[in-house]
DNA sequence: TGGTCTGACGTCACCGAT
DNA sequence: ATCGGTGACGTCAGACCA
């Protein structure tokens, strides 16, 4: 194949260590001439183009992430109202009766409708390691997710809280938190929700009268659950 | 390189036209001994790993569409209430009107620090199922894009679940959960969670105080769990 | 033309399940 | 040990922009 092997000598693996800093020698401006100059142009273009595929990739993994946490605020907003009292007062409608049911209707029909599940898989990862909290996120405000606030905000009656889990690095075992079984957790997570984006779960089957929402995509899973206790 | 080039004579290439009928014929439970067996095996399985991955994209493409979907009808019906009267109307609110405005509450914050300014290109490469998910322009730091973690590989075979809890308030002890009962998801899923996290919490383990810088390169791989009482 | 960006592909590594 | 699924990568093709 003889693949011109210059200096891509990175055919197929990971070639981690991306070339964030490399020069052009070329005149950026000017017709290559040389046979020689044209592959070295069309180097660095691969190069800059591995890096922009990165690039590429980490904005749509954003993407998803973003439109995983707006789908689930935007699903905890509405199981906060009562959908079916709400049709009847005109006065908190931007438009009409009819508008508004029909937006309804289109929701819902698509929630039924649309299997979008995937495979319940839900890997758990790393059957022996350990729960290490730390704070992640990108997304929220720093007052919003204090962590005083959590502890003593004892006044409101409102209680709502997130627990986020994901992978990162190993920590020694010492610090594990022998209770909890990962696989077990996770078992327990997804085989009741066995099928498909689980809306009827919350209908029928389970004492929610809010929603849950498994999330089978994302490894190993994002299940979102909103539940109202007494 | 020479490659084997047995068979498989797509380095490179689109070759479209995914193997979707082939048959393997090795006995399927069987020891490769000839350095031919371990060949044969290998290329199919490459030819089945390529197709694999083929669906693997598709659904991944059909989760991000349902979720784009499934936004853009949230987003309607919420549209179409006047969210403002709507809070002071206690009577179609499921929870307390609190409950409700930190809903809200959070998801105006969610939109405003997001960007979520998707630039909406029309794509003219519509060949009618491809559904182009519209870039979002994401706010992030530079740091964010550079791809700091690609340097710490020596460690990143390794990776353990990491918790996290966000914006969340103190749980009464009189609504504990009780222990795992498969038929109760969410005291399945929150038991073992709730408690450690809870004990942990109280013996000030957790560093919810420090930031630990983000790892935007890993997929977080999210386990989220929303619970309101009232 | 030159550039970047992104969809799609094939490959590999890794994991859990079998 | 083998297999399927999937995250991540690098590559190419093609769009769009300078």
């Amino acid at each position: 194949m003889e693949m011109t092997d210059f200096e891509l000598t990175s055919n197929s693996q990971s070639n981690l260590a991306i070339p964030t800093n490399f020069k052009s020698t070329l005149p950026p401006r000017k017709r290559a001439k040389t046979k020689e100059e044209k592959e070295q142009r069309r180097i660095e273009r691969i190069l800059r183009n591995r890096r922009a595929a990165h690039q590429s990739r980490e904005k749509k993994r954003l993407h998803l992430q973003y439109l995983e946490r707006k789908c689930s605020l935007l699903e905890n907003l509405l199981n906060s109202v009562n959908l079916e009292k709400l049709a009847d007062h005109k006065d908190v409608l931007t438009y009409s009766h009819d508008a508004f049911v029909a937006s309804l209707d289109e929701y819902r029909d698509f929630q039924s409708t649309r299997g979008a599940s995937l495979d319940t898989r839900a890997s758990s990862h790393s059957s022996s390691d350990t729960f290490t909290p730390s704070p992640l996120n990108c997304t929220m405000e720093p007052a919003t997710l204090s962590p005083k606030s959590m502890r003593d905000s004892a006044s409101d009656q409102e209680t709502s809280w997130e627990l986020q889990m994901f992978k990162t690095e190993n920590v020694p075992e010492s610090t594990t938190l022998p209770a909890v079984d990962n696989n077990n957790l996770f078992d327990a997570v997804a085989s009741p929700l066995a099928d498909p984006l689980c809306d009827d779960i919350a209908g029928n089957s389970l004492p929610f009268d809010n929603s849950i929402d498994l999330d089978n995509w994302r490894n190993p899973a994002v299940i979102t659950m909103t539940r109202k206790l007494q």
